[in-house]
DNA sequence: GTCTATATCCAGATAGAC
DNA sequence: GTCTATCTGGATATAGAC
């Protein structure tokens, strides 16, 4: 779930831990988990845990490095895959859907904690890697005249802000049914704010 | 700045602290912030500040509550001084945007702490009530034509994504300009998502 | 109501056997 | 590499004088 690790077999406290505690800090937040609740949940010893990292805050750091790169890495799977900006964005909004649908406490993780809270110097750039890929994906679309001219930070924000704000009321609870419903919706409303009709 | 107090001349600790736990909350995260902390930022004592509040928590939830409700008023005030949805729904990201580049830190502890990894029972409606405040606006809207008939949390979000979405960038220091720079084009983009142009 | 001094608890982290 | 037992600091919260 978390890594591609080869040695899949042997039992990895490393794997397990970043399970436990992706669990335990979605569902209770960094600082209400203790390690001794790590402890107990992954069933690895206090000795083990400290032998594979640091210490609290580098869990933290490799989950969040961990599954931003997933990220990053199916963000360029959909680049290659579909030639044009409006379906590229269509399957971004439809990747990101499916993840809070799938595996929401990814998707928590990886949105919504203020991770600047408690990794102590988060590579700013790292932490927008995907965002800018985003971002350079609608800039390429003005190039190729599918989107407006506009500013490009607006167009990024216009183009995935509800989406993003679709998930984090999904998240929330506050939508009660599949954000996935809202997806063909989400995305013809939004892609019409950006597109460019004068074709 | 918090809170509207009558006795303003008296030196009221209440507000102190709040002020004090406004600032260093959003500068350093509500669990970063330890009570001697605001101790030494808002020179008040230990016993003073339990004397006027339960706990940790509760200076957390008195700030919360504040600002929830003084963004309720604004956004009420807003819906009585301007008529159409186009204009309200403006006027709503101008405020926002404002509030961003004046108040920084007010924003920033309303949009984005994860309050509920710190505020026990936090009233899920509360939380949500300006955002049930614009979600009853937009839907406003589609009765009277303004905007097309969609998903209420649909058209919510996609109206107010790219706003919100611009000023985490902002409050992320992504955005280097003022995001009141970008309202007059962010509005101009989603309200184009939204509205009816089939009179 | 405000203060200083202090009790209590438990988190993060380490030591050292196996 | 994994474990148990343990240290230590600092956090929240209280006691009690003024």
């Amino acid at each position: 779930m978390i890594s591609n690790a080869i040695n899949t077999r042997k039992k990895n406290i490393r794997e397990t831990v970043l399970n436990s505690a992706l669990h335990l800090f979605t569902v209770k937040g960094y600082f209400n988990t203790s390690v001794p609740d790590i402890v107990k949940h992954s069933a690895c010893s206090t000795g083990s845990i400290y032998h594979h990292f640091a210490d609290k805050k580098s869990i933290a750091e490799a989950l969040y490095n961990c599954l931003v790169e997933r990220m990053e890495t199916s963000l360029n799977e959909i680049n290659q895959n579909y030639d044009t900006t409006k379906q590229r964005c269509y399957q971004i909004i439809k990747l990101l859907f499916e993840l809070t649908e799938n595996e929401p406490e990814v998707m928590r993780f990886m949105l919504f904690s203020k991770h600047r809270e408690f990794i102590a110097d988060i590579a700013p750039i790292c932490s927008t890697k995907p965002f800018m890929i985003m971002r350079d994906l609608v800039a390429a679309g003005m190039e190729s005249n599918e989107v407006q001219i506009m500013d490009k930070m607006v167009a990024v924000s216009v183009m995935f802000g509800g989406a993003l704000r679709l998930i984090q009321l999904r998240l929330d609870n506050v939508l009660k049914e599949p954000v996935q419903d809202k997806l063909e919706d989400v995305f013809t409303y939004s892609w019409k704010a950006i597109e460019n009709n004068t074709e």
